[in-house]
Formats: C-alpha cells, sequence, structure tokens
DNA sequence: TGTACTATAGACC
DNA sequence: GGTCTATAGTACA
C-alpha cells in the first residue's frame, strides 16, 4: 500500500459510515460512531491528486449505494472497486472472497466457511480473518455464526450484527441456492 | 523463532 | 449446561 488515502463520510439510513479510499478503491469502511484510525499526512478530505483521474466520485457513490442496498438487505448490484493490500494476509483474503459469496439472509457457520476453504478445523482462524475485515457490510462477515447457533462476533459491536441479520433474515432472496 | 492471543468447535462430565 | 482441550492463523517481541 503506497500514496494517499482519501476520508470521506457516507450518510445512510443508519448513520453516517466512514469509507477511506486509496488509489485503487476502498480500502476500509467504519460504523457510524467507531473511531477510525487515522493516517497522518497521508490522508486527506479530498480526492488526493495520484488516484485515478474520473473515479473517486464514482467509487464513492458505488460505495453509498451498495451500503444503502446492504443496510436494506439487498445484495448490492455492484460493489465499489476494493483495494485488498490493507493488512490483508492471503489467507485473509481468500476468506474474505469466501464471505463476498454467502448470499444475504443465508447466514453460515465458522466451520462451514473453514471447510468451504479446504481448512476444516481453521474456524478459529475463520474468525480472526473475520475480525480483520477492513470493510464490514460489504464484505458480510456478519453472514458468519458460532456453530452452536451463537451470534460469534462483530468488529462494530454485536448489535450491529444483530440488526443487519434481521434486516437480511426479514427479507427474501428467491434466487440463492 | 517463541509465545500469547482469538469473532471456534467438539468432547466430556 | 459448563468446562476443558485441540486447533489454525496472526501479531509482536
Amino acid at each position: 500500500m503506497t500514496g494517499t488515502f482519501w476520508r470521506t463520510e457516507l450518510p445512510t439510513a443508519w448513520g453516517r459510515f466512514t469509507a477511506l479510499f486509496a488509489s485503487r478503491g476502498l480500502a476500509r469502511l467504519w460504523f457510524p460512531g467507531a473511531a477510525p484510525a487515522r493516517f497522518g499526512t497521508a490522508e486527506s478530505s479530498s480526492p488526493p491528486a495520484d488516484f485515478p483521474r474520473a473515479d473517486p466520485a464514482r467509487w464513492k457513490a458505488q460505495t453509498e449505494a451498495a451500503l444503502t442496498r446492504a443496510l436494506r438487505g439487498a445484495p448490492p448490484e455492484t460493489l465499489p472497486p476494493l483495494d485488498w493490500p490493507l493488512g490483508g494476509t492471503p489467507f485473509q483474503v481468500s476468506v474474505w472472497r469466501a464471505l463476498l459469496r454467502i448470499p444475504p439472509g443465508r447466514p453460515t457457520t465458522y466451520g462451514a466457511l473453514a471447510a468451504r476453504l479446504g481448512r476444516p478445523g481453521a474456524a478459529r482462524a475463520v474468525g480472526g480473518a473475520c475480525g480483520a475485515n477492513p470493510v464490514p457490510v460489504l464484505i458480510p462477515c456478519h453472514r458468519v455464526l458460532a456453530a452452536g447457533g451463537g451470534l460469534g462476533g462483530f468488529s462494530a459491536g454485536r448489535e450491529w450484527k444483530r440488526r443487519l441479520l434481521a434486516v437480511e433474515a426479514a427479507t427474501d432472496w428467491p434466487d440463492c441456492p
């Protein structure tokens, strides 16, 4: 990860999310009320000059649209480009990609996700990777529950997770297998 | 390297 | 139901 960051706020029905874009796309997302890490002089409040010229405004619009749909329990029509390398190990990235394939309203478990990645027994590590997810909601780590029916954890607080799951459970998406 | 964490899961009492 | 215990991956010194 090099260059600069653009921090901007995304107003939603659930409050103002904070988004941080890097030169290749969305890098991090924080829930309303969270205390985002700051990147000092590398960070600006308007799109830095080394960003692709026409993209930042579109990225923001895409992120806002995807977030709005997610908060209504719907899958996003298009995700904004994601800038993966912010701390992601290969295992974490594989977990995050697997999370993107979990349909709304069809939560899975840490163990099932680990097995799907060919690492049965790595459930705990999957939990760790979920916790390291830099883009919650858009990468739906809230759709992973503990095996016994427990909620598991959530980086922004379990109340947010409960809320997201409740909205998705109340929304029917027949195209999901 | 070694070690101490986890958003786990399963076995045992 | 609690309470171990095994386990995989990560972070940090």
